[in-house]
DNA sequence: ATGTCC
């Protein structure tokens, strides 16, 4: 058998693409890196396979811990991390859902082609950036105050929908309908409000950007024409998350179980993965307030399209309804959710694949830089999509594409209904701004891929450069390859606006 | 990711 050492640990290649770390007596459960050999090398040095090893040793962990081709090493648990806890004697964990809470991309269809753009992407760009505020601090499409916040915590995009910003299809194409009915206002603190009210509508720094892309390639026609993509047609991608508001919601509550579980945390193999005790208080409390959270970057989400819209309609001369600028989905990329799936007992622990008896489990899946990937079929799949799965989107670097999967027939048995989220990291913030220098990045790109940026800050692009990233192309590979999420179609960049 | 430490 195929064996690959990493982080003192010893990977075995039990198939093609899936590395499972034997469970040792520390171990619930075993673990499963989804990967080739030249994914692999770029997790050989840091500390992914440890990570994902406690992640194992959680209390209520259901079948494997997992991690996806982009995976690399994050806070307590890996980002590409996959993790089920029981949602009766389990736990929650805000170190699993990370500190961007929904951190998430949506793609905005347009009935524009590239030829309509070309020449003018400057005059586009230099208008996204005025309508849609980056960049650190606050500011933000909506001028908030307490009684909107409240109400989009609550609601997420049907407070939109109320207030003009959005249309009833908005809802219809995005995860959970852009509303999780669990959130509960409450449980986030003033501090964290505080921080959302200036913040509604606006795309933030970091990874974070507004990216208009052209298809270049179809790999299924029949799902691509579901999707409404076609070759050469002209998309936005938007990228962000909860801002402040999310970051303050997850350091409360790793603050609150450090303070009301020490003797829990104790047990775990990190104190970075700083989970609750699931049915405790902090657990409820913490739930109701990342699905206030989750709700939050949707409105995000939702807010900026609107000011993409406008944009749009403004720069084309036309209404965005004539543009066709339809939302295709929008999908989450850190969040925990209960779900029920059908697991299977064996003499190991838990398996998904239907080796043992069939058994159904309430379920937190904490899915860290982790898509959503349900296949054809799935109730909570929208009707307009129910015959050929979700669609699953993939950004890659600026200078790379990006691409639209749909949900694979085998994400139910392998990955809880998950698969990979971007191209994932290759080196630290710090060490990118050692390598690179924005204002060269940004020269390349314009010179040598015809790609115009625009960031708010210089030291946010050579953060961002695309030799910081992994090769994207392997990363979706690997994921068809799977069946967890199958190509249909890639995108290619035209002009960004970077946080 | 993040008013990159209240």
């Amino acid at each position: 058998m195929t064996t690959f050492d990493a982080d003192g640990l010893t990977l075995h290649e039990v198939e093609a693409n899936v590395w499972e770390l034997e469970r040792d007596d520390g171990m619930d459960v075993p673990a499963r890196v989804f990967a080739n050999e030249d994914l692999l090398e770029h997790i050989k040095d840091d500390r992914t396979l440890s990570q994902l090893r406690n992640v194992a040793c959680m209390p209520g962990a259901v079948a494997p811990a997992l991690c996806m081709p982009d995976g690399h090493q994050g806070y307590g648990f890996p980002v590409g991390g996959v993790a089920a806890f029981d949602a009766e004697d389990g736990c929650i964990s805000p170190g699993g859902v990370g500190f961007d809470i929904n951190c998430g991309v949506r793609m905005v269809k347009t009935n524009l082609t590239y030829e309509d753009v070309r020449g003018r992407e400057e005059e586009l760009v230099e208008a996204l950036f005025d309508a849609v505020p980056c960049g650190l601090g606050g500011g933000g499409v909506h001028d908030g105050n307490h009684t909107d916040l409240e109400k989009a915590l609550e609601r997420g995009v049907d407070w939109c929908l109320e207030e003009g910003y959005a249309v009833r299809e908005d809802l219809e194409h995005c995860e959970d309908e852009g509303m999780r009915p669990d959130a509960d206002p409450d449980a986030v603190s003033k501090k964290a409000k505080d921080r959302g009210a200036s913040q509604m509508g606006s795309l933030g720094s970091g990874n974070h950007f507004l990216e208009i892309q052209r298809v270049t390639d179809v790999y299924d026609d029949e799902t691509a024409d579901a999707f409404g993509l076609a070759e050469d047609q002209l998309v936005v991608l938007i990228h962000c998350g909860s801002r402040g508001l999310g970051h303050q919601v997850c350091s409360d509550y790793l603050r609150r179980i450090e303070q009301e579980h020490p003797e829990f945390l104790e047990e775990l193999p990190d104190k970075d993965l700083a989970a609750a005790p699931a049915g405790s208080e902090v657990a409820e409390d913490y739930y109701g307030a990342m699905c206030a959270a989750i709700n939050f970057a949707w409105v995000n989400r939702q807010l900026i399209t609107h000011a993409v819209r406008e944009t749009f309609a403004d720069v084309f001369d036309a209404s965005w309804q004539d543009l066709e600028m339809d939302l295709l989905y929008d999908v989450a990329h850190n969040i925990a959710k209960r779900e029920t799936h059908d697991v299977y007992v064996t003499e190991d622990g838990y398996s998904l694949d239907g080796d043992g008896g069939r058994v159904e489990r309430d379920l937190y899946v904490h899915r860290k830089g982790a898509t959503r990937a349900f296949p054809a079929g799935h109730p909570e799949v929208p009707k307009a999509y129910r015959d050929v799965g979700q669609p699953v989107i993939i950004p890659g670097s600026m200078g790379a594409g990006s691409y639209v999967l749909k949900g694979g027939d085998g994400s139910l048995d392998r990955s809880f209904g998950s698969t990979a989220h971007g191209a994932g990291r290759l080196m630290s913030r710090t060490q990118a701004k050692d390598e690179y220098w924005g204002g060269d990045v940004a020269d390349d790109l314009r010179e040598q891929n015809e790609i115009y940026v625009k960031a708010a800050s210089g030291s946010t692009i050579a953060e961002e450069a695309p030799g910081v990233y992994k090769d994207v192309d392997e990363v979706v590979g690997v994921s068809d390859d799977l069946g967890i999420g199958d190509l249909v179609v890639r995108t290619f960049p035209v002009c960004n606006v970077k946080g």
